[in-house]
DNA sequence: GCCAACGTTGGC
DNA sequence: GCCAACGTTGGC
C-alpha cells in the first residue's frame, strides 16, 4: 500500500495530541492558507500518516502520530459567522476552505523536539526545520517520517 | 513579548 | 502587475 506522510501543526494550548487521544478523532478546521488547503483538499488520502506537531510550545516538536480518516471536505467553520475562523469569502455554496478528519494513532513515548530534528543529520532538509517555514500542513518524506517515529518510540 | 519571515491586500 | 503596508505565524 502506498501511503503518504505529512506534518500538521497545532498549538497545544488550542489542541494537543492529548486532546486527539481523548477524542479519538477530530476535524482539522481553521487552515486559512492556500497551499495547506490544497494539500488537504487534493493530496491527503485516507490512511496517510501525519506527524502531530506542537507549535508555539515549550518546546515545539512532534508529539505523536495521527491518520487521515476522512479526505478533504469543506471547512464548515468558514461560513459560521460566530466562529473564530469565519471568512466571508467562503460560503456553503462556494466553499473556499477545506479540512480533513484526523484519527489518533499514537502518542510518542518520547517527544521529538524541533531542536532534535534540526540537529539530526538523517533529517536534513525536513521542511519544518527550515527557517521561516510557516506552512501548517506540509508533506514529509517517508524516510524522514520513519526516523522521527523511531525517535519518538525509543 | 519581540520580531523575522512570510502571505495577502490594495493603491496606483 | 508592482510593491508597500499590513497581518499572521511561530521560534525564541
Amino acid at each position: 500500500m502506498s501511503r503518504n506522510y505529512w506534518l500538521m501543526k497545532s498549538e497545544p494550548d488550542v489542541y494537543s495530541v492529548d486532546d486527539l487521544q481523548k477524542d479519538g478523532k477530530t476535524y482539522w478546521d481553521g487552515v486559512r492558507n492556500y497551499q495547506a488547503r490544497n494539500f488537504m483538499r487534493d493530496a491527503m488520502k485516507k490512511g496517510d500518516y501525519v506527524l502531530f506537531y506542537h507549535s508555539n510550545a515549550e518546546p515545539s516538536g512532534v508529539a505523536g502520530i495521527g491518520e487521515v480518516v476522512k479526505e478533504g471536505y469543506p471547512d464548515f467553520t468558514s461560513w459560521d459567522k460566530k466562529d473564530i475562523h469565519y471568512d466571508p469569502k467562503s460560503t456553503k455554496e462556494k466553499p473556499l476552505w477545506y479540512m480533513v478528519d484526523l484519527g489518533f494513532v499514537q502518542k510518542f513515548k518520547k517527544f521529538v523536539s524541533l531542536e532534535e530534528i534540526k540537529t539530526n543529520s538523517a533529517l536534513k532538509g525536513v521542511m519544518v526545520a527550515q527557517k521561516g517555514s510557516r506552512l501548517s500542513v506540509q508533506p514529509v518524506q517517508r524516510e524522514h517520517f520513519e526516523v522521527i517515529r523511531a525517535l519518538g518510540l525509543r
